[in-house]
RNA sequence: GCGAGUAUCGUCAAGCGGUUAAGACCUCGGAUUGUGGUUCCGAUAUGCAUGGGUUCGAAUCCCAUUACUCGCCCCA
């Protein structure tokens, strides 16, 4: 095997063993997400480039450098790097402005970002997400928060980190920008390589600067007193006051974050991660936060919303495995034709079973039958002579010849 | 885009310059051609990512390439 294709960079096939594990997240998504009266949603997995290029920010690393886009028919297309954008556009293009407030979405399926991988990074990965349209007071946030708690608790995830912070509307943001930029103005020269980048395109970023030397610079009072300082406007400030009441009602833990920014252009006010120690660096399974302005930058009409994404593989990492459901039965028999018969006629009857196709000899059918189903049944000459099947129980070893109407009680009693 | 590490069977691995490359799991066969899961025996890499080099001799040392992993950036 000298030429085999290999699959690509940052991909992964999610193999049957593992797969078990994913039906159990989605069917809990799909369960703890419509218990809330949120509905799924479907969107392409390409869109339009500028779709990502308004929504997303064209000065995000995401759109700059992280999207697989290709040209077809002179049309640019990009496979979507995350879905808010794909659900605005859909949100806006059927209408659902008329739908009755709050419209609530969610959606779950394969992004594609272009980046080196790591733990926790791929560049085809999974996110599950939501999101809600309409509602602008901080009740939606709480809402939106206390939903992403309840799935995570739904999978076994109790004890993780939930952060927040209010990075405040764009007006309230762009003055604390320029504050840091001009207490941080005289210090440039002296801060690393990426945050020389960081003071033009997002000084925000700034503040949660790894390299050493940086953080001695910020640690200098005069800074300290403009990164600590509550800049955002009152009633940015009244939004998330009002927010931290309602989590606290909730008996939801949190830990204000000031230095959590997130990457997308999009954010105002809330913004939320949610973390565990166990996944490495890429340590966030959730983040989320308010679109105000979303909408109305993709041309519809101005509506508030708020949503979170969850990615799906560092939560797979961060639940044990859900074991593959055992057999029901598995047909021992000294003839293809017969076994065939008799694992149809079983299956008919609404179990699963299964029968050696290699027609290997008695004790070895037998051996795999009890590594992979509860019960043998017996389908030989002498049973198909009578018109009976013996059935075992395979962890307690018991064994009983019955007819094929009386299989059924005993499949359904035992197992 | 930058930095570091790793590459031996389907999987996990031992081996650290000297004739036939441990072991375990999985798989397959046998003991046991109608009674398994716990036992016992046996089989399975002419090859150690690929291409060069050093050496009497290379899985082992050197160089290059490729792939993977981890980290930076950024994000889920």
């Amino acid at each position: 095997m000298g030429n085999i294709i290999k699959i690509q960079k940052g991909c992964k096939d999610i193999l049957p063993e593992n797969v078990t594990t994913w039906q159990f997240i989605e069917e809990k998504a799909r369960e703890t997400f419509s218990k809330a009266g949120f509905r799924e949603i479907r969107t392409p997995i390409f869109e339009a480039t500028e779709l990502f290029q308004r929504g997303v920010g064209d000065t995000t690393d995401i759109v700059n450098k992280e999207m697989y886009t290709f040209e077809k028919s002179e049309r640019s297309i990009t496979l979507r790097p995350e879905n808010t954008a794909g659900v605005v556009r859909a949100y806006i293009e059927n209408g659902m402005h008329k739908l009755p407030t709050p419209v609530k979405l969610y959606y779950m399926g394969p992004m594609f970002r272009y980046e080196r991988p790591q733990a926790g990074r791929q560049r085809q990965f999974s996110q599950v997400g939501v999101e809600m349209f309409g509602i602008e007071t901080p009740v939606a946030d709480a809402e939106i928060i206390a939903l992403a708690v309840d799935y995570l608790k739904s999978v076994g995830l109790n004890d993780l980190d939930v952060e927040i912070n209010s990075i405040g509307c764009p007006k309230c943001r762009d003055e604390y920008k320029n504050r840091i930029k001009e207490v941080l103005k005289d210090e440039l020269p002296n801060l690393c390589e990426d945050c020389q980048v960081r003071y033009h395109k997002n000084p925000l970023r700034l503040l949660d600067c790894k390299v050493e030397s940086c953080k001695k610079i910020f640690e200098k009072p005069e800074i300290q007193k403009v990164i600590q300082s509550d800049y955002i406007c009152d009633e940015c400030s009244k939004h998330f006051e009002e927010l931290k009441l309602y989590l606290e009602k909730l008996n939801i833990n949190y830990k204000i974050n000031k230095l959590l920014v997130r990457g997308l252009d999009y954010y105002n006010r809330t913004v939320f991660e949610i973390k565990s120690n166990n996944l490495g660096t890429q340590n966030a399974v959730c983040g989320g936060g308010r679109y105000d302005t979303l909408v109305g930058n993709l041309s519809g009409q101005p509506t508030p919303a708020i949503g979170f994404a969850m990615g799906m593989e560092r939560l797979i990492s961060l639940i044990p495995q859900v074991e593959n459901p055992k057999l029901d039965v598995f047909v021992v028999s000294d003839n293809m034709s017969n076994a065939l018969y008799c694992t149809q006629k079983i299956r008919e009857m609404g179990y699963s079973a299964e029968f050696d196709l290699n027609n290997r000899k008695f004790s070895k059918q037998l051996e795999k039958a009890s590594k992979v189903a509860k019960f043998a049944v017996f389908y030989c000459e002498n049973e198909v002579q009578k018109n009976v099947v013996n059935v075992k129980n395979l962890s307690l070893s018991t064994q009983k010849e019955v007819s094929f109407e009386e299989l059924g009680s005993i499949l359904n009693n035992e197992r």
